[in-house]
DNA sequence: AATGAATGAGAATTCATTCAT
DNA sequence: GATGAATGAATTCTCATTCAT
């Protein structure tokens, strides 16, 4: 999971070369991508408010102009950024989740995840937690429709275990999802600001697991 | 007088009861706890970079260049404000976790009273989620000694119930401090952006609090 | 002259505490030059448009509306400050000048005088050569009666020697006035600004002298 | 791009021979140009810090903005526009100087070029003997270094006389040359801040260069 | 007279965005 | 598509001055 397969506008999933044209690499889409992996760094060091757009233009390696080519503006960039790696992990939960005999064991693969992926993209960490919250425009719920969809995700493979009768049921699967989400980015925020000690987010995860599975599970009679 | 008096930072920890010399309110005091509460208001609706220092001003009603009598400049606006609101917190945590037999009430007992408080002051709770994360300086631990002080006495009541034994040793008490932290804070900020819909919060801080206190009950043999 | 014998705002040359009310010291004229004393280190330190009020203000021991009540604004107090100083150059000339026999020697004495004047008193040398350039209303002359007046007392010692037929009567006194003050005034500059060697205003000063005179006498036949 | 190209350095002494690509004048430089040529007009009708830096652009026909494309700040404005002038007189100097036979002459040829040069250009007059003494920053030497050299300059040839033996050896050349350039300064304010009659500074250039002349010949046995 | 808290006009500077090349 | 010079709106903070006490 290194380097993520950076997706494009369309479509979540198409790998980074097929761009419909054949054989030369699309130009566009590289320049595009160039920008977002800039801006993910330049965010990251400065913040969405302390970034400045030709920060960003320099980081990649194009004109100031160019980004607003690829970008209706500074927001827009910070918007398609987060979209871009939610589809992103949303994608890898789809073809994680799967496989995963029980409720429990994929509510533990979903937390492993998101606390693993952010671990080995400590920018991408800062901004996630950090710059998500700088625009108050991008936070009102529609603007995020990704974010809403990782937390359905997890909201549902609640739902499922309160169907199957292993989780509670006196307790929203939003709420569940909503908390557990604000858990991890917690987490995380303290981890990525302060030493990110290799391992610490991974280590947390399981205890997070641990200690959410347990407090889900139906009390015994 | 050309260093202004700031005369803010003492007046932190102090409750209201003006400045002991009887009848009038201490001018200065009531004027800094105008601005203060003006900025909440104007900081919710707008955001912190998103909100001029006049519109402060004005709300507050008083010139600009008063808030700067008061205040080094924006941020510490800012930043006095999340001091003021969590020493606040802090102190209701005090009197009342006292009253509490085992840890695991007085975890709810915390829960409980984050989310009420929160609940009632949705502007507050707006400032408290959002803004905290709009100043970069101010998310540098030790710029925030409150916060740090208030995870701290979260994790120390979880280290209590684990030397008492009736809390799992295998999870760190300030892992579990900042998680749930953050999942208060995740549902806090829902609720806040979106409808608010009255005995929200209250009713998710009983899910959230039965999630934790049953996830951290040492198994049963 | 160490300790100037400063000026009140009516009469050039009366003693510090002859006030005309008899006894008591005039508390008003006390706090006048507590200010004007503080005015010239405040203003040699920061120049005229570097310096703050307050600053004056808490130099001088007062407070910062107590400045309004004896000078009309900021630059009134730097004004007055020129002024004090150059009745007391003035009056030193006065003093000086019958005692000299010749025209010629009342040049040398004058060119002592303010050099001398200048050395024992490095902030107002700063003050002097400086600030008096950072008021364009200053500048324009009419305000700076002092000023205009010791500029004719230059030229009338040249006008004097022409008279008597000692100095050249191909050049204007004015414009020799003119030059001389520019000459003393730039060698002043740049003596303040830099080391302000001990003895180095003095040293100037015969030199110049030497130049003036040698230059101004009538060639001999 | 982020960091705006300070053009500015680096053109300071080239001559106007635009940049080498033949028709077009050199976009950039024209507009620096035209910037420090409005600065010069704005910084002499309303002084240093009267003057905004609005007003300088509007009058040089950019915008706001612009003039921090090509200078650091308003200060920077004013220091490199001394640095470009005097860049002009100075090579004006060298120029003239190797043709004049005596270091008598070439004394004679600095004033004479010096005074002629500000009195065709009222504005620089101004802005030259007042405003450069408005920013405290700037009269400390080293920050104009242009200004050294010119008194450099001067008294270089007052030590060539020495040398040569026709000018008196008991004055310091760099006396000499602080206080020829102190009257010049001088009579320059005074002639700009009041009528500035036509023909004034040339007329005066004469009488001071046969004041200093004389006065520096050695005295004849 | 003296104070100093409060005022609020004022200005430099930044930086997202545009558009001629 | 790409560039980057130019734009100019926007905003914090300063500080001379006032005036109620």
């Amino acid at each position: 999971m290194a380097e993520p397969a950076f997706r494009t506008r369309e479509g979540a999933t198409k790998t980074k070369k097929s761009n419909g044209n054949g054989a030369r690499p699309a130009k566009g889409e590289d320049k595009r991508d160039r920008i977002l992996r800039a801006a993910v760094r330049v965010f990251a060091k400065k913040g969405f408010h302390g970034a400045r757009v030709a920060e960003v233009a320099r980081a990649a390696g194009v004109a100031d102009g160019t980004i607003y080519l690829y970008f209706k503006n500074k927001e827009d960039l910070l918007l398609q950024l987060f979209t871009d790696r939610l589809d992103h992990l949303l994608a890898e939960c789809k073809k994680t989740l799967g496989g995963q005999p029980t409720p429990e064991e994929r509510l533990r693969r979903i937390i492993e995840l998101q606390l693993g992926l952010l671990e080995e993209h400590r920018d991408l960490a800062e901004v996630i937690t950090v710059n998500i919250r700088q625009s108050k425009r991008i936070l009102q719920t529609g603007t995020m429709p990704r974010f809403v969809e990782y937390l359905d995700t997890i909201a549902e493979v609640v739902a499922e275990g309160q169907a199957k009768g292993t989780i509670r049921k006196d307790v929203s699967p939003r709420v569940v999802a909503r908390s557990l989400f604000g858990a991890l980015d917690g987490l995380t925020l303290t981890w990525a600001l302060g030493r990110a000690e290799p391992g610490g987010l991974t280590k947390a995860a399981r205890q997070v697991a641990d200690v959410f599975i347990e407090g889900l599970r139906v009390p015994a009679a």
